[in-house]
DNA sequence: ATTAACTTTCAAAATATATTGAAAGTTCAA
DNA sequence: TTGAACTTTCAATATATTTTGAAAGTTAAT
């Protein structure tokens, strides 16, 4: 297989994974573009090359930026904005671990902190697998959160050398 | 808070969180339903619970059902079907590991090992840059590959009672 | 201050996804 | 068998999300 139908390959494929994963398929298709590009496109080569429309692609790499995953450039004597990805995979990864666990694991632990102390008779049936379940779910969570920081903080190579150990 | 409000308001943000994850809303809000109720529920209970359609409700218990979240269950000297959600969020999460996992990730390793030995000039910057990203992707998907096969096979008390080193 | 190059916005349109409910299918007690 | 009780299907509909592109906004060289 040659590098153009590669490309076209990686970007498409990696747009349907994105969908599975709450990410629209043009964020993740521009993301995977810049990726794989060695140089900083415009928006006008972005529009070209996935054949999406100015708006459209301007709001995703404002997103994409927001979430830390691209840095605007500006070539030295150059009018127009470039855009460059971040390429280095571990940094990519923990990128969007910080972004989704700050939008979506902490609001969620907090609401179930809040649902665990129900008033109610505790002996009922129905109060008890409520709160059983939130706890479990809530320990559940904590334990993700924590895990999740440690690898955020820790070093790339912690993870992708393999030095890691998951028992104790 | 009461029961009854709580449980509202587990299944709603439940069913908000579901959609950031590519599970649709009413999938997951039957599953909380399911999983905060002490006794199983029959289809019908479900419609009234979460004012939803039959279709609906129908389709979604399938699909949970497939994902191994739900057990169908024959009350003794009853006509109908009830169904029961498993409680324990150890093995919940396990299974949804599992099956994102099938579905998933070990289609885009298959895909990403095959993008990587393409054609070309291994000079020219463009294809290096592809053929390094691509690898970087796939090494870390391998890591978290086996990362998510240990947890799986895990017991429960490794994660959930905090027994793990993550460090060397 | 002008204006050409470039970026951003956002209402409308297109597309994708989820939901409904009536009809068809199945099961099982009598 | 029959038919009442229950389950499943799926075409039509509704809803949610994404995309477009023209217009408005911004910037900076002259």
């Amino acid at each position: 297989m040659h590098l153009s139908e590669a490309k076209k390959q990686f970007i498409s494929n990696w747009g349907a994974f994105g969908t599975q994963w709450g990410i629209n398929r043009t964020m993740a298709q521009i993301h995977a573009l810049l990726m794989i590009s060695a140089d900083p496109l415009t928006q006008e080569d972005v529009m070209a090359q996935l054949d999406i429309s100015r708006g459209n692609v301007n709001m995703n790499i404002r997103e994409l930026i927001s979430w830390g995953l691209l840095d605007r450039v500006i070539l030295p004597g150059e009018r127009k904005e470039y855009f460059t990805a971040e390429k280095d995979t571990w940094k990519v990864a923990t990128l969007i671990i910080r972004e989704r666990k700050k939008r979506e694991l902490d609001p969620m632990l907090k609401l179930l902190a809040q649902l665990e102390n129900i008033d109610g008779d505790k002996k009922d049936k129905n109060v008890k697998q409520f709160v059983e379940t939130i706890s479990g779910i809530r320990k559940f969570g904590k334990q993700a959160d924590q895990m999740l920081d440690r690898m955020v903080k820790a070093d790339e190579s912690w993870f992708l050398g393999g030095l890691f150990k998951v028992f104790k």
